[in-house]
DNA sequence: CATCAGACACCTGTCACTGA
DNA sequence: TCAGTGACAGGTGTCTGATG
């Protein structure tokens, strides 16, 4: 027989070894009951607590947070952080351990711990982000968002405005990095055909910031990427090789450079962009480059059946 | 057919509340 | 104190049906 170690254990489990039949039996016991529901209530709140006080990802807010988020990694959390919910859970779906908790079932699982930890902290609303996300772009009525908000469904039309707006943003956001990125390739590229024609004569090309500083293509960024570049061409290919092959590998380099294909949409419909064309990449080489670049075959329906 | 009023949808700005 | 959120008022644009 075991020998219960501290008092509280003594006292309840008396002489019994039979764990489960003791929790059953405190479930049935008419006193005891309502007093073990009641520290469940307790326990769930402090689980609760201390979850959305950590760094849950339910608190998640920003674009990309939300488009990592996912209801496994959120139930993940729940199950660790707050184990008797689970577990309250789990007996509710009518599962009967961790395991059968995957797929549809985890889904289902996901919105009801969400809508009540955002009842305790209204930040809390990733799950409700990604249905109201969904809805979004099902073309919902504003009035109807109103309504499931009120239902504790989704998010309230006006913050799902301000998400949109912040991933409005996020987009820009990269676009100018796109556009920092052509310009730069660009300034080198032209510049470094500029030396070329320019110093064709000479016996040594000269890259000096001071010299270039009066070429028509001279950017300090585009010099920089051109210094960069040629530097490592130099060290790869040794002292002693001429300068002038350096930077024609230089050029072939920045011509391939393989820069967002997004660039050559946006050079072809924004007007500001349009002067960039000539530095956008058209087409990026490939497997299959040889086979899509022939044209195709037409051949009438009737004969392929 | 043109015009107008009303309904509806939605955007914007502001404010108050809540939890960290 | 600050960020996130919801409620609300006021305004704009669109659609629809009634009227002359």
């Amino acid at each position: 027989m075991r020998v219960p170690r501290d008092e509280q254990t003594k006292n309840l489990v008396i002489a019994c070894e039979n764990w489960r039949e003791v929790s059953n039996a405190i479930l049935k016991h008419k006193e005891l009951a309502p007093v073990i529901i009641i520290a469940i209530c307790k326990a769930v709140f402090k689980e609760f607590s201390d979850y959305l006080k950590c760094d849950s990802k339910l608190l998640a807010t920003n674009p990309d947070e939300l488009a990592r988020f996912s209801n496994k990694l959120f139930m993940e959390e729940i199950r660790i952080h707050c184990p008797v919910w689970f577990n309250c859970q789990l007996g509710a779906s009518g599962l009967s351990s961790k395991e059968e908790a995957v797929g549809g079932r985890v889904n289902s699982m996901a919105p009801s711990s969400s809508t009540l930890a955002r009842l305790r902290n209204p930040q809390a609303s990733a799950v409700h982000y990604s249905i109201s996300t969904i809805l979004f772009h099902s073309g919902i009525k504003h009035d109807d968002l109103n309504r499931l908000n009120g239902l504790g469904v989704c998010m309230s039309p006006d913050s799902i405005v301000r998400l949109q707006g912040k991933m409005n943003m996020q987009l820009e956001g990269k676009v100018d990095i796109w556009r920092s990125a052509i310009e730069e390739n660009r300034g080198a590229l032209k510049l470094a055909k500029e030396v070329l024609q320019k110093q064709v004569a000479l016996p040594h090309l000269d890259v000096s910031k001071q010299h270039l500083e009066s070429y028509e293509f001279f950017s300090t960024k585009g010099h920089e990427s051109l210094i960069t570049l040629l530097n490592e061409e130099v060290t790869k290919a040794g002292a002693n090789v001429n300068a002038t092959d350096c930077m024609q590998i230089v050029i072939k380099r920045l011509e391939g450079t393989k820069l967002p294909l997004y660039n050559r949409v946006i050079t072809k419909y924004l007007q500001p962009f349009r002067q960039l064309r000539d530095v956008v990449v058209r087409h990026m080489p490939h497997e299959y480059s040889k086979e899509m670049s022939q044209k195709s075959d037409s051949v009438s329906r009737s004969l392929t059946t």
